[in-house]
DNA sequence: TGGATGCGGTCAAAGGTCAA
DNA sequence: GTTGACCTTTGACCGCATCC
């Protein structure tokens, strides 16, 4: 035995289990869990340490470090006789039954790890563009620290410019992340390059309302520049946008309490739509979206389990009804960004006039989509 | 087990805890004085009797006699993550226990049949319309029988007046469906008002999808008149708005045949939004939202029990995601019938600038909702 | 034939739940 | 907030089959 210490919380191993090398606990917990078809859902934020004292703590985490160290739920058998006690008259399964479920359930799991992932590599691509653009610019014209522009808002407001910036910036990282995700990845280009330009907007104002729940009445762009209600107002242009994600999104999704998961789903069912503008392989992306849907359904009644008797009725249903208005703001701001371009007011660059305005003779994405990763992406006025 | 009592309170004893003999009290009773770090004073001579009956009187000596016993606080683990529900403790009487999940049951049913009895008094509304305007004007200039009519569609091609007759004499119906359902008749004036002006081309829209899933690649509106997809193509303004709705809506309708219970929940749901434009009710129309959402989620959770293997994985969510599509035709359809207004070409009446060009000047309707049915309804048997 | 490996199961003793 | 009867989960330990 080469290797004694357990890929999952560091205890002493007794050797591989289900493709792992790990303790007994571990293997016994993931026995369990794919056995009884258990999905559990993190309470904290998907990070939970695992280790010897801390493994039971959480379980959604302990069932996800168990998959990224390797383990495979299809070496998990049928149940054999018991040992003990009188054996029960055991039924034929017909049809290879069980391997299949637990595998489909499983990759319920893993479905919104892999766009937990995603996720996470387009949160870091955005601190580091952040921060290697921190010239932003503001309002007051002045420049100030990083630990200022956090903690006082007031310092944030953002210009014009910002909101261009912005969205340029949010369409990179919408490229890059869309890149990332395997069913995207088995589209051809031209169906790719149609779910960006048909779903770009709703993603990135769901992107917006999701980063201003833990704001007062404000949101808060993808380059951390702030509008809170009052100021849209005084913006003629943009009072619309802001005043209905407020209401039509960052309420309801304040009041449901989404977590990431929840959001990465979400998004991602919002990006999968199969009747997007000239798409031609409709069951490939139908089929993304069903698996992500899937995904989401499963995590809502885990919630709803646990939460029984909170305000946790019908999550699924309630997530889903945010997109109507998302898909209504976000036809409200290509109208605006249409507008400001027509009169010249914004700075619109091809990528946005391709993946925001729909410019159907554009076709600069493909190739954006075909090359390596743009990153280290830059910003710049 | 040979040693029944507990060491601490002689009561009866459930095995070895953190390495004493003890019964649950004294179990969970040590467990929760270490996790929360209790440290208790005895208010007497520190030898207070602890017994099955004194055992609550001093938790000093209590807990001391928990130490003397042997108990290990080493053997107090770190807080777990939350485990499921408790099964609930089977109620012996005949008391009100299971009737209230029966009740919400049976509300959940009844939910469905009051939207099924108010669709059925609209279809009767919309049959007796047809016949008492049956001069409706077909392109063929000509007036022919309802049998030939129903069995000869290329005869019942809409003209454009067609159109607008039809958006007119849903508008009508609209509020007539309203008007029956309860959850409506308890909002104010306003905000009823609000809910027919912001979702009524909605309704209208998935109305005319869900009653064209047995043509082939033709939209059927109210008044029976046909478009179909290639005369869409000859007539530019409606081109786009027929064909998203046949790709958008028809035929995702039909691969999930679709019945009128579950059209008519989802026709409530997309009604009921409590972020309406200029709703103040925010709650009350939440309510009715959720009830629906409720039954239906009810209904299809049935349905995928009934058809296991079958394609009816995640109905509801796929139900749920027609509203996004239905939130964005119904938009472009409101600017053709905006371009059209301008130009002439359309003739819109009072309702329809109300309802469909959402005029917030108009207050028509006000007036319609508090009088007595504006149509000739007669509901006999 | 026998040890190493990796499936399975068991059940004491941890945990948590929630009406009283 | 605390108690304790009652339930779930954990993991150390063991049996069995397979392979070298």
């Amino acid at each position: 035995m080469v290797d004694e210490i357990c890929h999952i919380c560091n205890d002493k191993a007794t050797g591989k289990h289900y493709g792992a090398i790990s303790c007994d606990g571990c293997k016994g917990f993931f026995r369990r869990s794919i056995r009884k078809k258990r999905s559990y859902v993190c309470r904290f934020d998907h990070n939970c340490p695992v280790d010897k004292n801390h493994r039971n703590s959480c379980r959604a985490c302990r069932l996800r470090k168990c998959l990224i160290a390797g383990m495979k739920s299809n070496a998990i058998q049928n149940e054999r006789d018991t040992i003990g006690k009188r054996k029960k008259p055991l039924e034929s399964l017909d049809g290879g039954g069980p391997e299949t479920s637990s595998l489909r359930d499983l990759s319920e799991e893993m479905v919104i790890e892999l766009l937990l992932q995603s996720e996470r590599l387009c949160q870091q691509l955005r601190s580091s563009v952040i921060k290697s653009t921190e010239q932003v610019s503001y309002d007051s014209g002045k420049t100030r620290s990083a630990f200022a522009e956090r903690f006082r808002p007031e310092e944030r407001r953002a210009s014009i410019d910002d909101i261009g910036k912005s969205i340029r910036q949010q369409l990179l990282l919408l490229v890059e992340w869309a890149k990332s995700l395997p069913q995207f990845q088995s589209l051809t280009l031209m169906d790719q390059a149609c779910l960006l330009k048909a779903n770009a907007t709703q993603i990135i104002v769901l992107g917006v309302a999701y980063r201003s729940v833990s704001m007062e009445d404000t949101i808060c762009l993808a380059n951390d520049a702030l509008i809170s209600r009052e100021h849209a107002a005084l913006v003629g242009d943009i009072n619309c946008v802001v005043r209905r994600i407020l209401d039509e999104l960052v309420v309801p999704i304040r009041r449901l309490s989404i977590e990431l998961p929840d959001y990465v789903a979400l998004k991602a069912i919002v990006f999968f739509n199969p009747v997007s503008h000239d798409v031609t392989d409709y069951e490939r992306v139908d089929g993304a979206r069903l698996e992500c849907l899937a995904a989401l359904e499963k995590r809502c009644a885990r919630i709803e389990e646990i939460a029984m008797r909170g305000g946790s009725r019908c999550r699924l249903g309630r997530l889903l009804l945010l997109l109507p208005p998302l898909q209504a703001i976000a036809q409200q701001l290509i109208e605006d960004v249409q507008l400001a371009a027509v009169f010249g007011v914004a700075n619109v660059d091809a990528l946005m006039q391709e993946l925001i305005l729909q410019d159907a003779s554009a076709n600069n994405v493909i190739t954006t989509l075909a090359a390596t990763p743009t990153i280290p992406i830059k910003v710049e006025p």
